[in-house]
DNA sequence: CGGAATCCGCAATGATACTG
DNA sequence: CAGTATCATTGCGGATTCCG
C-alpha cells in the first residue's frame, strides 16, 4: 500500500493500522511500558525486523512513545502516548463488533443470493 | 497476511479491514445501493479484479450484501448489511481520531527521545 | 540489547483475455 | 455488465549479518 489514492482520513488511518501487527502491538502496550524484547515475547512469531519497522511506524504516527536509555546493554522502552491510549477503546469497539457479528459470516464463498428481475 | 498468529478478535477484524480498499468500499456503500460499475467509478484506481476480490471478502464477512439479478446485461447490486452499517460509526470514529491527532505526527523518523540513565 | 542494511521467496496485485 | 482465469510483476515480510 505505497501511497494514498484518496485524501480521506479513513484511508490515512488504515495506512497506519493495516496489517497484522499494529493493532496487536497497541494491544500489548496497554499493559504499560514494554521493552523491545518484551514485545518480541508477546508476539512470538513477529520477526526482529518487522517489530522495528512497525514500531517506528507507530512512533511516527504519534501512537507510541519511544524512550532510549544510554549505556550497555542498550535499553529502549515503548509506551502508548496519550493519543495512542485514546485509540485503544476504538480498537476494542471493533473487536467487540467482530464478536457480536460472529453468526453472520460465511465459510467463504457459500450460497449466492439470486433474484429474478 | 495468510493466517492468524493469535486468536484474539483484534487480529481477526483487521484481517478483514486491512488494506486500502475495505474501508473505502464501506465508506462509499454508505450512500446506498451500488452496482459493480458504480464502485469502480467511486474508486478510479482499483482494478477490476481487486474490486471483485475485496467485495467477496466483505460479503463473506457479513458486512456487505450481494444481490444478483438475472437477465442481460448482468446486474449485481451491493449494499451494507445491518451488521455492516453498525461498523460505519466505528470507522468514522477512527477517522475522527486521526484528524484530532493531526499535530502529533512526525514527518517520519524525526527527533529521537534520548535519556541518560 | 536494539536497530540498520541486505538479500530473497512468496503472496498480493495488476493487465489481459475470455465467459454467461 | 459482472465475474473468472491466466500470466507477469510488485513488494511485503523473513532470515541473516553487522553496528553502537
Amino acid at each position: 500500500m505505497k501511497d494514498l489514492v484518496s485524501r480521506c482520513p479513513i484511508e490515512e488511518v488504515m495506512q497506519v493500522l493495516s496489517g497484522r501487527w499494529p493493532t496487536l502491538l497497541i494491544y500489548y502496550l496497554q499493559d504499560g511500558t514494554k521493552r523491545f524484547g518484551d514485545l518480541r515475547r508477546d508476539n512470538p512469531t513477529i520477526s526482529h525486523k518487522m517489530l522495528t519497522v512497525e514500531l517506528r511506524k507507530l512512533v511516527d504516527a504519534g501512537i507510541v512513545q519511544r524512550t532510549e536509555f544510554e549505556g550497555y546493554p542498550l535499553r529502549v522502552e515503548y509506551d502508548l502516548t496519550p493519543e495512542g491510549r485514546k485509540l485503544v477503546p476504538l480498537i476494542d469497539a471493533l473487536a467487540d463488533w467482530w464478536d457480536a457479528t460472529d453468526g453472520v459470516r460465511r465459510p467463504a464463498g457459500a450460497a449466492v443470493d439470486r433474484v429474478s428481475t
